[in-house]
DNA sequence: ATAATCTCCGACTTATTTAATCGTAGTATT
DNA sequence: AATACTACGATTAAATAAGTCGGAGATTAT
């Protein structure tokens, strides 16, 4: 298993496509999931997370969805990560040195005072890479997609999208 | 929550009382547990782990235990925690640039060619995460809790260590 | 105006992982 | 040879993550 779960793929993935659709069009939650093929209510559930953070805005209603509160350049890939993850920190301390068979009832207060040890290595850490996530952004990866993803497939995903948004409100009876 | 759990605490800390033993005498993962109040069982089965990973060597028997396998200072921080967390990366990806639903059966060489972009991201980030780990080994992280820790109590420590050593294999009816 | 369709959104269920425990096997000391 | 202690692997209980379900609200088409 990994330290970060499956919200962190799929939001980045998702987002993805927010940032190609550019001219500030929505994409709802449903489209974006059904193209990957991932479970709907689910990502769903992440572009939630996602408006709750601040970056993403959704417009409800038949022709709404979700588009970028920034622009991409704007939105870190940190700023994903806690997003959809909430901020957990790479290491709690449960201040184990305040637990000793030596001590009484109650801690030394030395025992207590400043950070642990142990805590600050994982501090540094943490920052570490953190700061490696804080300085990649959205739009940098949206490009270096770009470079890899052959255009044709670029230009009918586009296509798909636009035929999906085309096709809301005509209901049941014109599909089945 | 946080990404690490707490066997990387408890091993830690635990590791300081090898590192403060020095002079390679071995100390039972029972008397380490309960000096802190941790749960017994469970640092045992953390010790096994770092057994399996070389940074630790037990003695089996009546006066048995473990012991630093090398210097303190070539153990480092992400020695201890692949060894206990068992080297989980940062990210797992899932491929998700394989999933589309204009793929047909099988998806596109394509696709899949080269490390997906959020991968790399992640890659990128895990890499500094473990270079932050990797530069702080654990004879530094002893020196940092011993200018913290008042002498007198680090003396306390050693002579309860010493005790339940001398104490061994004097059976039950001696206790009771 | 009204009904239908689609959206977001929070509560719930299930599955996986972590934390901790229990029982067994083996070893050095007395 | 008996004993008291150790390490060690398999099992159980608790916590977390992943995914699902049903409802409330908004917009568009009729």
């Amino acid at each position: 298993m990994s330290q970060f779960g499956s919200a962190v793929e799929y939001a980045l993935h998702s987002l993805l496509y927010l940032a190609r659709a550019g001219d500030g069009a929505a994409r709802s939650a449903r489209d974006i999931a059904e193209f990957q093929e991932l479970s709907v209510d689910y990502v769903a559930k992440l572009f939630t997370r996602m408006e709750k953070a601040g970056l993403v805005t959704s417009i409800e209603g038949l022709r709404g969805g979700f588009y970028l509160a920034r622009p991409a350049e704007e939105i870190s890939m940190l700023d994903v990560v806690d997003a959809v993850e909430g901020q957990k920190p790479l290491f709690e301390c449960r201040e184990v040195r305040t637990n000793c068979v030596l001590f009484d009832e109650t801690a030394p207060a030395w025992s207590g005072r400043g950070v642990c040890g142990i805590h600050a290595v994982m501090l540094r850490a943490d920052a570490a890479m953190r700061a490696s996530l804080a300085q990649e952004n959205l739009a940098q990866l949206s490009r270096h997609v770009a470079n890899v993803v052959p255009k044709v497939h670029r230009q009918a995903a586009n296509d798909w999208f636009q035929d999906r948004g085309a096709a809301r409100g005509q209901g049941a009876r014109n599909r089945g």
